[in-house]
RNA sequence: GCGCCCAUAGCUCAGCUGGAUAGAGUAACUGGCUUCGAACCAGUUGGUCGGGAGUUCGAAUCUCUCUGGGCGCACCA
């Protein structure tokens, strides 16, 4: 089944392109913008009436005579206003049909994609030195919708976690590692706590010379494959992949193990990046460095920017990696889209990747690489997180401070429930507070890291959304029986008719998402979805009304309930039965 | 210096490929629980869409320019 939108751009287009001699004209519909408009809006006939050179406000009669001409039984009526506009009114018995298709199967609320992509989504990519902490989180989550949207629509879905597990403070690391296991055993416990582990390991590579050099040379050691170091490099990994998994698992988030495809799984492709590059003739040698320069990427004075690959010592860089990742989605994995879902402060790096990989034949040509990037999420002085000088927010944190909160608010609202009940809505509602306020924004603009407005649980917020699902869940159980087979039969007013409206564009708003991978899209969906139900309710009374009237009103609660658990599903967020 | 991103109500933010009178939340004030869950609903107040110019039937959206922020620009990732 089509989206409703399409459906229409298809009917009104060929209207508009037979009325007007010209192939393929886009009537551009969207949703009305105002209900007076009615439900749809074709914006498209004024262009096209320039185009050719006509009236267009004739232009949109003809085509509103053209299409009721044809009585599709879609349209109630079309009106051409403004200067042009065409309004589209839907027909109560076309709605009422489509939604007794879905009811009898709520996967059709997203119509599963009738070309099929495989897709990487990299996403989340912590670096392991360290603990996650709240600039973390965006990446991660924003990265996780994209994977369960596109999922969720059919396409083949790799996810790819790109953890930094090869940098240079390993050596720091390991080094630190030894030596505190020469004093205390086998794993040092101050490993518990990966962020003070990192602290003093730094302090010590700070204070000691002699310590920074054994650091160093474990670094090399490592890299040359040193049985020893290795071993210790594994169990600081292990270890620190432990904590990151404790952190998906609690936020619901879909990584796993199998989904790791880490720096130093690469390492074995990179010499032969470096030799690709040369037979590309593509690589120079800079102040020692090994370089791929190219036109359109100029420095400070209008220098030349180079992509470094190789440096003076021999090291490889994440330009290098990175190239090997594109080389391995393109050509092992064979995937059609690949998303990198990291911060904006990397677009030069991925159009440099971009255009060496194109330029090299790292990528094959029909690939689409698409740098996902979000803002940066500020401190209280606006400025970035340092993560040098620690004073960041560890991302455990956060939600721990969100689900104390949330249990603090449950347990006043909802007296006389259990503890254990109360720790389990709390944990949901709080991780989906925390999640639900960075997806909802719109990923591209940086903003401060602010506690209240990340733990807000009124207004546009995840607990509205999980309280209306909540509600209609309350209303379900009192009338439960025999409620498959129940069919919507009222629209007839108007927040029953705006609600199923609603209802029915989830669909539309998937198909954004999935294009443009803006998250927040869904949440302006389901936050509008909820607030429709929230009206409906207060102004329909639905277990009181005659019969007929309270089946119809309760199928079309039990429809919103779907749909509300769908779209925050593709947010990885979990709804309640009760709250 | 060059490049990318951003500037919308007191605050936090939406605004879909340019569409009709720019919307929410929050804060402040008012009203609504003996009636399906008040984490809710209804209402009031709140705007020169940073300034200016241009493109056109139409601009918060596109172009130019100025101002003010953020970020990036050679061996970290």
């Amino acid at each position: 089944m089509n989206t409703l939108k399409h459906t229409l751009n298809q009917l009104v287009g060929e209207a508009l392109s037979i009325v007007c001699g010209l192939a393929d004209c886009d009537p551009n519909v969207i949703t009305a913008s105002k209900p007076e408009f009615g439900d749809y809006q074709s914006n498209g006939v004024m262009s096209i009436a320039k185009k050719v050179g006509t009236n267009p406000r004739q232009l949109a009669s003809d085509v509103v005579e053209k299409i009721t001409a044809d009585a599709n039984p879609l349209i109630a009526k079309l009106e051409v206003a403004g200067p042009g506009f065409i309004n589209i009114h839907l027909s109560n018995t076309a709605l009422m049909q489509r939604a007794s298709e879905i009811r009898s199967d709520t996967q059709k609320l997203i119509p599963t994609t009738n070309k099929v992509d495989k897709i990487v989504v990299d996403y989340s990519s912590p670096n392991l030195a360290k603990e996650m902490h709240v600039g973390h989180l965006r990446g991660t989550i924003i990265g996780d919708c994209l994977a369960r949207v596109l999922e969720r629509q059919g396409h083949e879905i790799i996810r790819q976690n790109h953890v930094g597990d090869w940098g240079t403070q390993f050596g720091m690391l390991i080094s630190y590692m030894r030596e505190l296991r020469a004093s205390q055993g086998d794993l040092p416990t101050e490993l518990s706590d990966l962020e003070s582990f990192y602290r003093a390991a730094k302090e010590r590579f700070d204070a000691d010379p002699d310590f920074a050099d054994t650091a160093r040379s474990s670094v090399v050691k490592l890299q040359g494959g040193d049985a020893d170091h290795l071993v210790a490099w594994q169990q600081f990994i292990d270890e620190s992949l432990k904590h990151c998994q404790a952190l998906y698992d609690k936020l619901n988030v879909t990584l796993s193990r199998k989904d790791l495809k880490a720096e130093s799984f690469y390492n074995k492709d990179l010499d032969g990046v470096v030799k690709k590059l040369e037979d590309a003739s593509l690589l120079s040698v800079s102040n020692g460095a090994r370089c791929v320069f190219l036109p359109e990427f100029t420095g400070k004075d209008g220098e030349p920017l180079p992509v470094i690959i190789q440096k003076t010592d021999g090291g490889y860089l994440y330009a290098t990696t990175d190239l090997a990742a594109v080389q391995f989605r393109s050509f092992d994995l064979k995937v059609e889209r690949s998303l990198y879902v990291v911060d904006a402060r990397q677009s030069l790096h991925f159009q440099q990747v971009f255009a060496v990989a194109r330029k090299a034949g790292f990528a094959s040509e029909n690939i689409s690489l698409e740098h996902i990037a979000y803002g940066t999420m500020m401190g209280r002085d606006g400025r970035p997180f340092k993560t040098r000088s620690g004073d960041t927010i560890k991302l455990v944190d956060l939600l721990d401070e969100a689900i104390r909160r949330a249990h603090e608010l449950v347990s006043q609202k909802s007296p006389g429930l259990d503890e254990a009940t109360y720790l389990e809505i709390a944990e949901k509602v709080g991780i989906a507070a925390v999640k639900y306020a960075d997806l909802s924004k719109n990923r591209t603009s940086d903003y401060v890291f602010d506690w209240s407005s990340m733990l807000s649980f009124e207004g546009n917020t995840a607990p509205y959304l999980l309280y209306a699902y909540a509600r209609i869940r309350s209303i379900l159980r009192k009338q439960n029986s025999g409620l498959e087979s129940v069919q919507i039969t009222s629209v007839s007013e108007s927040t029953e008719r705006n609600l199923l409206l609603k209802i029915m564009q989830l669909s539309e708003v998937v198909d954004m998402v999935a294009r443009d991978c803006y998250p927040n899209l869904l949440c302006n969906y389901l936050y509008e979805l909820a607030g429709l139900f929230m009206r409906f309710y207060e102004s329909c009374p639905i277990l009181k009304a005659d019969t007929q009237l309270r089946d119809s009103r309760l199928a079309l609660s039990a429809l919103t309930a779907a749909t509300l658990k769908q779209g925050l599903d593709l947010l990885g967020i979990e709804t309640l039965e009760k709250m």
